[in-house]
DNA sequence: CTGATACTGTACGGTAGCGTACCATTTTTG
DNA sequence: CAAAAATGGTACGCTACCGTACAGTATCAG
């Protein structure tokens, strides 16, 4: 398993790498799921690029610069207190977009779009999928379709803060990681977790201990390894199910 | 004031009234915002209904049959959990539009939207809504725009439940239903109250006392005054700033 | 190798809110 | 009018979680 290189600062250091874009290689569903004519026109726009452990997308109250069609990989979108506390309210990869505001027209983003995990993605420029939007009615359609079904994600997140303990909420975002990424091991600090789940770092410790010692994950420094999924399941609250659930006839949707 | 019945039928049981459309008449932002051909495509299938308090405008897991486009009065949206709580995630009114999945193509509901305080509206068959799009383009545009605003409340609700407590959220619920509502009595219950804040209704009985002690509200049976405004604001969280803001955003995007 | 840094374990008092229950009062129903 | 239902006030023990602090251990930088 490769190390993550924690970078502190909060700037995009990328190093672009391919530009011709072989479709095969290409995961984000969304993209996937366009028609040849809307991915022809778009796909000069797009440029590879690696998302970095704790890279920052967007910024509350910044304008936003580039949209991104995740490959592999998560990204969380947290909503930001004025005391600088923050809560996730949703996660994204190869499902979804990031950079929302833009397909209706905005340029700001109300969130701060953060990634968890590293991965690839395709970025394009905001202005240029401004453009380019009109002549992609598919393209517009399913990322107006995506904004409900991360919509729907807030949602079920809200009233789960309002009525579920930190165990169940962590149990339930470490099954969504994993559902964003290949095997079990999880690459985060509990104090991550902690911002993610908008508790302190000592209540996630507590929390994974008690996960640990039944048995259904592991961890060391900086990492959480799943022992058993459908244990977890089990401890998770039923948040999980529905999120995935309505994850899934998204998926359908897409044909 | 008039009193308002509670019938506890959740049935939606309506007097439809006027069926031509005196343009004036319309306080609905989304409505008022379209260019008149559109209006005039949509307009014969819209019809007036009175919102009467706790009908159910949608239903979890329900298909959707009526889009409701408000006029007045205060829908909220809530998220459901299998044991039948529920938390409010967000709420609408003159400004918004109820049935959003239909507008990219989704039959279901995945929430629950009920009203919370009576009102007016305009409603339309969630059939004709699917035909009728591909012809409003603008509608549509509207359409998915408020449905981002809708989902940035979700955002900042499933924050503020993670991290404020329960006498800032009732403050903030407070002043959101006054800014949908004439004049300053909220007509509730504080049984309603705490399904809303997804807490008990013992706590909400304490927390109004609190804020009635302080002077910034006065209530009866079923129903709350706002005695003080600008107090109530700073008892709120910056939640209710924030939400307002990106309201008033919206609004301006209007033209 | 060494010191510095990052991460985890744990503990302590304090508190907001839970679940529940019971009573008083107002309003509705028959 | 009497009975029933809805609504609000309050109290009790209980628990999850907070804020904070400190110490132990792994990892990193020089």
């Amino acid at each position: 398993m490769t190390k993550t290189n924690s970078h502190v600062s909060a700037g995009f250091t990328s190093k672009p790498a391919i530009t011709s874009l072989p479709r095969n290689l290409i995961r984000n569903e969304i993209l996937v799921g366009l028609p040849r004519k809307e991915f022809d026109l778009i796909s000069p726009a797009l440029e590879a690029i690696a998302l970095e452990t704790r890279a920052l997308l967007n910024e509350v109250g910044e304008s936003i610069r580039y949209c991104y069609f995740p490959n592999s990989g998560m990204v969380s979108i947290l909503s930001v207190m004025g005391d600088g506390k923050s809560v996730e309210v949703g996660v994204t990869g190869k499902e979804g977009f990031v950079g929302l505001p833009v397909v209706v027209g905005l340029e700001t983003s109300a969130t701060r779009a953060l990634v968890q995990i590293a991965g690839h993605a395709f970025r394009m420029r905001a202005a240029d999928l401004g453009k380019l939007l009109p002549k992609c009615p598919q393209l517009e359609k399913m990322l107006n379709r995506y904004s409900q079904l991360l919509g729907l994600q807030a949602t079920q997140v809200a009233a789960c803060n309002r009525l579920h303990e930190v165990n169940q909420r962590l149990a339930r975002w470490l099954l969504m990681s994993q559902d964003r990424i290949n095997g079990d091991f999880v690459p985060l600090t509990q104090e991550f977790l902690a911002h993610m789940l908008g508790t302190r770092r000592a209540s996630v410790t507590v929390a994974a201990g008690v996960l640990q010692k039944s048995g259904l994950i592991r961890y060391t420094r900086g990492a959480v390894t799943i022992a058993s999924r459908t244990k977890l399941q089990a401890a998770a609250c039923e948040c999980y199910e529905i999120i995935t659930q309505q994850y899934l006839a998204w998926q359908k949707e897409l044909e």
